[in-house]
DNA sequence: GCAAGGTC
C-alpha cells in the first residue's frame, strides 16, 4: 500500500510551484469549500524517505491560528489594563481561516505523513506548528513526533525543489517558542499600554476639544519606535540654530573653460582663520598644479531588489508612498507577472537561469531592445548583496506582460522591476575622472571632471544618474597660474528636512523595526492613529557644489524657480540628521519633489516627549526594546533561553515599566496640555 | 476600540 502524504505550503503559490515541480505534470487539482484561492494539488510522488506515495499538496495563507484574551478580558472596562500581563490567553481559528483549517483537518484523516512546506524563516517554522495543532485535530496520528516533516528549501527552483524533497527534517521547535513568546509579548504589552494610554489621555483630549476621539490611542513596539523617528527630526529641525561659516572660492579661466576649485577644508566656523588663509593665497598671486590625474572609474550597478529597496525607490522614483508600492506589487505577484514582493535577499541563487529571465523581456516594452542586447553579448551575472533570507529571491520579472494591459500605477513598479532586473544583469557604467589638485598659498584646492566611456547599465536604469561633467582644460602637473579669480564666501548652515519617507524606511530597517511585510504599515498605522502627517516636500534647488545624488528625472517637471534654498544636505547627511550644508538665499517654490516628509501631530509630539520626559532608563519611543526583543528570541532560537524565561523576564520589565508610568502620569497630561492644547508651562 | 506577524 502506498504512503500518503500531506504536503502545506505557507501561500498558495509555493503549494502550486511545488506540485508541479514534483508531479511532473501529472496532477490534478481540486478547489476547495469556502476559499478561491487554496487549492489541492493531487499526485504521485517516489519520496526516498517513504517510497512511492500519494500526495496531497495544499497551503494555508499565512498565520492559521489567531492569539487573544479569553473572553471575560476582551472588553476594555473588565479589568485593569495591567491585569492582562497575566491573563489567560488562548489559540483560535479565526473565521476567515476557517476554510483552510477545515480543509487541513479533514485531509489529515486520510494522510499518514504530515509534510510542511512554510517559508524557511521563524515565521514559517512558526505556522508549520500551526498547520499541525490543527492536523492533529483531524488525526491523532499527527501528535506522534516522527509524522511531521518539514522541507528545507530556499527557492522554487525545480532542482532544487526536487532536493528538498529529499531531505525532509524535524520542526525546529525553538524557533517556533521564539515566535509564539514574540506575539504573547506583542499581544500583553501592546493591549495594556494601549488601552492604559487611551484612558489616561482619551478623556483629556474630548473636554478640551469637545470632539469624541472614537479611536485608540495605541502603543505598540513597532509603531512607538517609529513614531519617534518622526518626532526626533522634527525637533533638530526645529531647534536648529544656524551657523555661519566662511570659505575660500577659486576660480581659473582656461582654454575658455571656467573651472571652480573647492578649497579642501569645505568651510570653517571661524572667520578670522580663513580671512588669514584666504589672504596667504592673495599674498602667494598664483597657484601651483600639485596633482593632474586621470584614472578610470566606474559606477557599480544596484544590487538585486529587496522589499525595503522596493519601497524606497518608490517613494523616490514612482511617487507612490510604502503601502501603495506594496500593494501594486503584490497585484503584480498575484497576477504571475513579478516574484514574490516581501523578500530580503539581494542576491541570486547561483542555480537560477537569470538568462532565461531576460530573455522573455525580449518579447516587448521599450526595454526589449536592451534586453535583447544583454542576450546577445551583454549578459553580466548580477552583484550579490550580503542579505539572505532564506525564504525569497529577490524580487524579479518571471513572465512577460504587455505593459498596456497593466494599470497605470501597476505599469509604473512593473517597469521599475523589470528595468532593475535588466540594470542588475548588466555590465557597470565606465567611465574617466579626472582630478586636478592645486597649491594656492598654503591652501589645497581640487576640481574634479568626469567622461561617462560606456553607459551600459544606465540605459536601462534611468533612476541612476550619472554624466559627464563638463570638460576640464589642460593643467600640467607643475603648470603655475594666477587665478582668474579669489574671493572669500560666507554661509550658513540649513536645517536638515523633516524625515522623508525613504529616510524613516532606513531607519526602521537598520533599527529592525518591523519586517519587510510589515514596515509600511507602521508607517501608516502612525498615519490614521493621528500621531503624523505626512506630505510631499517642497522642491528644492540644488546646491552648486553638491555632491551626486541619485534623483529621478525631474526635467519634464515645472522648476521650482529662482534661487530656492540649497536642497544642502546629501541624504546621508540628511539621514544622521547632521548639520546642515550651505545655505543660500531665498524660499522653495510651489513645487514638490513628490518625496514624502513626516511631520508629527501635536499629539504625537507630546505622547513621545511625555514619555522621554518620564525618564525611564530605556526608551519606550525608541527601537531598542524591540531589538531586546529580538535579542531574546534569538536567544530562544540557539537555546540559550527557553520560551517561559523569556516570557516571564519581559512581562517582568514591561510591568516595572507600567507602573513608572502611572506615577508619573503628569509628565504625559502636561506634555499633552503642552503640545495639543498649547498651554503655556 | 488594543500588538505584530503571516498572507489573498
Amino acid at each position: 500500500m502506498v504512503t500518503k502524504v500531506l504536503c502545506v505550503a505557507e501561500k498558495p503559490s509555493i503549494a502550486k510551484a511545488v506540485a508541479n515541480h514534483l508531479a511532473g505534470g501529472q496532477v490534478q487539482v481540486a478547489s476547495i469549500q469556502g476559499n478561491l484561492y487554496t487549492k489541492n494539488y493531487q499526485f504521485s510522488y517516489d519520496f526516498p524517505t517513504w517510497g512511492p506515495c500519494s500526495v496531497t499538496m495544499t497551503s494555508v495563507a499565512g498565520h492559521l491560528l489567531s492569539t487573544e484574551f479569553v473572553a471575560e478580558y476582551r472588553r476594555w472596562g473588565s479589568c485593569d489594563p495591567s491585569a492582562l500581563f497575566e491573563a489567560p490567553i488562548e489559540t483560535y481559528v479565526e473565521d476567515d481561516k476557517k476554510a483552510v483549517a477545515a480543509n487541513i483537518e479533514r485531509q489529515a484523516r486520510y494522510h499518514q505523513i504530515l509534510y510542511i512546506w512554510t517559508d524557511c524563516d521563524r515565521e514559517g517554522e512558526a505556522i508549520g506548528a500551526e498547520i499541525r495543532t490543527v492536523a492533529a485535530q483531524g488525526n491523532q496520528l499527527f501528535r506522534q513526533p516522527d509524522k511531521t516533516w518539514r522541507a528545507h528549501f530556499s527557492n522554487i527552483e525545480r532542482a532544487h525543489i526536487i532536493n528538498a524533497a529529499r531531505g525532509p527534517v524535524h520542526l525546529d521547535e525553538a524557533q517556533v517558542n521564539a515566535v509564539t513568546s514574540r506575539i504573547e509579548l506583542d499581544l500583553r504589552i501592546g493591549a495594556c499600554f494601549t488601552r492604559n494610554l487611551t484612558n489616561s489621555v482619551k478623556a483629556m483630549l474630548q473636554r478640551h476639544a469637545g470632539a469624541e476621539r472614537t479611536q485608540a490611542i495605541s502603543y505598540g513596539s513597532c509603531q512607538f519606535p517609529t513614531l519617534g523617528f518622526v518626532v526626533e527630526r522634527y525637533f533638530r529641525v526645529r531647534n536648529f540654530i544656524p551657523e555661519t561659516f566662511w570659505s575660500v572660492k577659486v576660480m581659473h579661466q582656461k582654454d575658455g573653460i571656467k573651472v571652480n576649485f573647492n578649497w579642501a577644508r569645505t568651510h570653517l566656523f571661524d572667520r578670522m582663520a580663513v580671512v588669514i588663509l584666504f589672504e596667504r593665497c592673495l599674498t602667494a598671486r598664483t597657484a601651483r598644479v600639485t596633482k593632474v590625474q586621470t584614472k578610470p572609474t566606474s559606477k557599480w550597478k544596484p544590487l538585486p531588489l529587496t522589499t525595503v529597496e522596493l519601497q524606497k525607490c518608490g517613494s523616490r522614483f514612482l511617487r507612490l508612498d510604502s503601502q501603495r508600492v506594496m500593494h501594486v506589487a503584490e497585484q503584480l505577484y498575484q497576477k504571475g507577472w513579478i516574484s514574490y514582493p516581501r523578500t530580503e535577499t539581494d542576491k541570486f541563487d547561483k542555480g537560477m537561469d537569470l538568462r532565461a529571465l531576460v530573455q522573455k523581456q525580449t518579447q516587448g516594452g521599450a526595454w526589449a531592445p536592451f534586453a535583447q542586447n544583454l542576450i546577445n553579448r551583454g549578459f553580466s551575472q548580477p552583484r550579490e548583496g550580503r542579505n539572505d533570507d532564506k525564504a525569497h529571491p529577490p524580487i524579479h520579472p518571471v513572465n512577460f506582460v504587455m505593459p498596456t494591459s497593466l494599470t497605470q500605477e501597476e505599469q509604473r513598479v512593473h517597469e521599475f522591476v523589470v528595468r532593475r532586473f535588466l540594470a542588475c544583469c548588466s555590465q557597470d557604467a565606465k567611465g574617466s575622472k579626472t582630478e586636478i589638485s592645486i597649491l594656492y598659498g598654503s591652501e589645497t584646492f581640487n576640481a574634479s571632471g568626469l567622461v561617462v566611456l560606456e553607459r551600459n547599465y544606465l540605459d536601462v536604469y534611468p533612476y541612476d544618474k550619472w554624466t559627464s561633467s563638463q570638460d576640464l582644460p589642460n593643467f600640467r602637473e607643475g603648470e603655475v597660474f594666477e587665478p582668474t579669480e579669489a574671493r572669500m564666501h560666507e554661509g550658513e548652515t540649513s536645517p536638515p528636512g523633516y524625515l522623508t519617507e525613504p529616510e524613516l524606511i532606513s531607519l526602521m530597517d537598520a533599527n529592525g523595526i518591523g519586517t519587510d511585510a510589515t514596515m509600511a504599515e507602521h508607517i501608516a498605522k502612525i498615519k490614521t492613529r493621528e500621531y503624523a502627517e505626512s506630505r510631499p516636500r517642497a522642491r528644492q534647488t540644488r546646491r552648486d557644489n553638491e555632491e551626486e545624488e541619485y534623483e529621478p528625472d525631474e526635467a519634464a517637471e515645472p522648476d521650482a524657480g529662482g534661487r530656492g534654498r540649497a536642497r544642502g544636505r546629501s541624504r546621508a547627511r540628511a539621514a544622521r540628521g547632521g548639520r546642515g550644508g550651505a545655505n543660500g538665499r531665498g524660499g522653495g517654490g510651489g513645487a514638490t519633489t513628490g518625496v514624502l516628509e513626516f511631520i508629527p501631530t501635536t499629539l504625537g509630539v507630546a505622547l513621545v516627549e511625555g514619555y522621554e520626559n518620564m525618564g525611564f532608563e530605556i526608551s519606550l519611543t525608541k527601537p531598542f526594546l524591540r531589538k531586546e526583543m529580538e535579542l531574546k528570541m534569538k536567544a530562544i532560537c540557539e537555546g540559550r533561553k527557553t520560551k517561559a524565561d523569556v516570557v516571564q523576564e519581559t512581562i517582568e520589565q514591561y510591568r516595572g515599566v507600567y507602573v513608572q508610568t502611572q506615577q508619573r502620569l503628569d509628565s504625559l497630561r502636561a506634555a499633552v496640555r503642552k503640545y495639543v492644547f498649547q498651554e503655556d508651562g
